[in-house]
DNA sequence: ATATAATTTAGAATTATTCTATATATAGAA
DNA sequence: TTCTATATATAGAATAATTCTAAATTATAT
């Protein structure tokens, strides 16, 4: 989906130098990974790319978060931070069942205006739990 | 504002023994403390509640969670969980100058009914950041 | 009173992440 | 190129928040 040309372009605009390991881990969170770890991308280094040390995955997700080309947070579930490729105003949704956070569009959440008047609002992340609707459920 | 006998009332009811240190920590959590972490808990408890161990602060809190006397959760911007002695549904506004965690009422934020199709959503918790507004800024 | 169960405690262990110091790679100048 | 300066990568130590363990204390029910 993403060959290797496009992702240094994507770091050489963002100020990152693009190192053979940026580029990797980079490619992986935009093309395979889901939601990842630090953890995740570890296990995954571990099988295509070996020799990635943790603390350069460590360094490389915090180049990242710095250059702005991906978002990490942290759930109320879990003490792992989790990164984004989504770099754009959304909200979450995490399935209970899976442990899976789906993306949701920022027009689903409404924040009431009578806030914004006590308080001056430069960031709103809503966190929805719960379980997906399946057929045959 | 909260005297013992009713701190004893709640842990009681909730299924709770009401031992010195649980009436101590839930009734400094009730009255004074504001959204704390077990840090502030102890900060607290070597001042006037002496040879209270750390560990008896998370065994206590984690027994004041199970039993549903308080909430706990975890913010983005910091490693520490927080403790909130409001266990009705409701919303966190958190400043950034401050720090300082201000709860807002659960009609502040409305959830597009289009997402209930497609999840079964069992809780919704929204957080804004922001600065406050105040009187000479 | 005594036995049983629950709670508290100090300190060790764990987990996720950051730090430190060294090694390696890269970029730009000569 | 080759040299030099700077940036990056790495292993392992350090840190921070929390949980675990095993022993000591306290409470409850016989």
């Amino acid at each position: 989906m993403f060959d290797t040309k496009i992702i240094v372009e994507k770091l050489e605009a963002a100020g990152v130098q693009p190192t053979a390991q940026r580029i990797a881990i980079y490619h992986y969170i935009l093309s395979e990974a889901d939601h990842p770890t630090a953890e995740k991308i570890k296990d995954w280094a571990d099988q295509g790319f070996p020799k990635l040390s943790l603390a350069t995955i460590y360094n490389t997700l915090n180049v990242l978060v710095e250059a702005n080309l991906i978002k990490e947070f942290k759930l109320p579930h879990s003490a792992k931070v989790i990164y984004d490729c989504n770099v754009s105003y959304h909200h979450h949704f995490l399935d209970e069942d899976t442990g899976q956070l789906i993306d949701l569009a920022p027009d689903l959440v409404k924040v009431n205006p009578k806030v914004k008047k006590d308080f001056m609002v430069n960031d709103v992340h809503v966190l929805l739990r719960g379980k997906r609707r399946r057929a045959g459920r």
